[in-house]
DNA sequence: GTACAGTACATGCACACGCATCTAATGCAA
DNA sequence: TTGCATTAGATGCGTGTGCATGTACTGTAC
């Protein structure tokens, strides 16, 4: 924003009505962006590899996992979801034969979601997808 | 990025991947920041108000019509959302009496999106949740 | 040891979502 | 006029979501 815009609307009305548009805006843009980006990643990582955004993340955390495994509260922060539906997230991708679920013995409480075989090969599958997509909505930013 | 990192990169890798790591890196804060804004505006909204964001996000497009409404149509655009979901958005809002649905004579496809006195007043009242909310979790950013 | 607060994950439930489809109205073409 | 592709919005259906709660385990206090 300009000072001269500041200016003006400091004497218009206040300079907090300002900030709010400004923070309006930016939430705004931010939203549409995101939408835009994710939308098109939902769409072309379903259609071409039979993955949603959320399991591919959680795919893309577990095989940089210099152990391949991590606990499911790992997971939940990678995918801003909540603990359940990580736990069902989890579920699903095992349920395609993508994770395992193992024991965790330090800790009988937990689990650790361990990738397979098949689901590095899905990952590294879908990753130029992922990457492309990326590169196709964000470079045409605003 | 620094010109050192690219250099470095370009040596050791190829530039196209610092390229990539670094759109990896952008979608990843977009998404939490979109998550960290919309998961606090959710919450706020509905704890103080009963409205989701999505309510709220039409409410005040329709208040900012001149005329007061619009057409279904519009919404979609204001709320990322679908069609469908738009239309069950619109068919909430309709329930709780804070819209009204009114046919549209120029083209009877279409309906018009009417919000009532009932709907200004919630979307005065929510407004400085709203806006207090992005000021919150905007102005912490990165 | 026992009791109890706290944590990790699973699950029942209500609800919002997208996709596909339906209905009704439009508009264009033969 | 009739016919047909297109568009606006509603709706059935399957599925993913968060919230509240349940179950199992941990750790701390006594």
């Amino acid at each position: 924003m300009s000072l001269h815009k500041i200016h003006v609307h400091a004497i218009l009305g206040r300079v907090s009505d300002v900030a709010e548009e400004d923070l309006l805006q930016e939430w705004r843009e931010l939203s549409a962006r995101h939408a835009a980006v994710f939308g098109r990643l939902e769409c072309r990582l379903q259609e071409r590899h039979g993955l949603g955004v959320t399991e591919f993340e959680a795919l893309e955390r577990l095989v940089n996992c210099v152990v391949g495994k991590c606990r499911a509260a790992d997971l939940t922060d990678v995918v801003h979801l909540s603990q359940s539906a990580t736990s069902r997230l989890v579920a699903r991708l095992e349920r395609e034969g993508l994770v395992q679920r193992a024991l965790c013995e330090s800790d009988r409480r937990g689990i650790f979601v361990v990738v397979t075989d098949e689901g590095r090969r899905r990952y590294e599958e879908a990753k130029p997808t992922h990457r492309a997509t990326l590169e196709e909505t964000l470079t045409v930013k605003a």
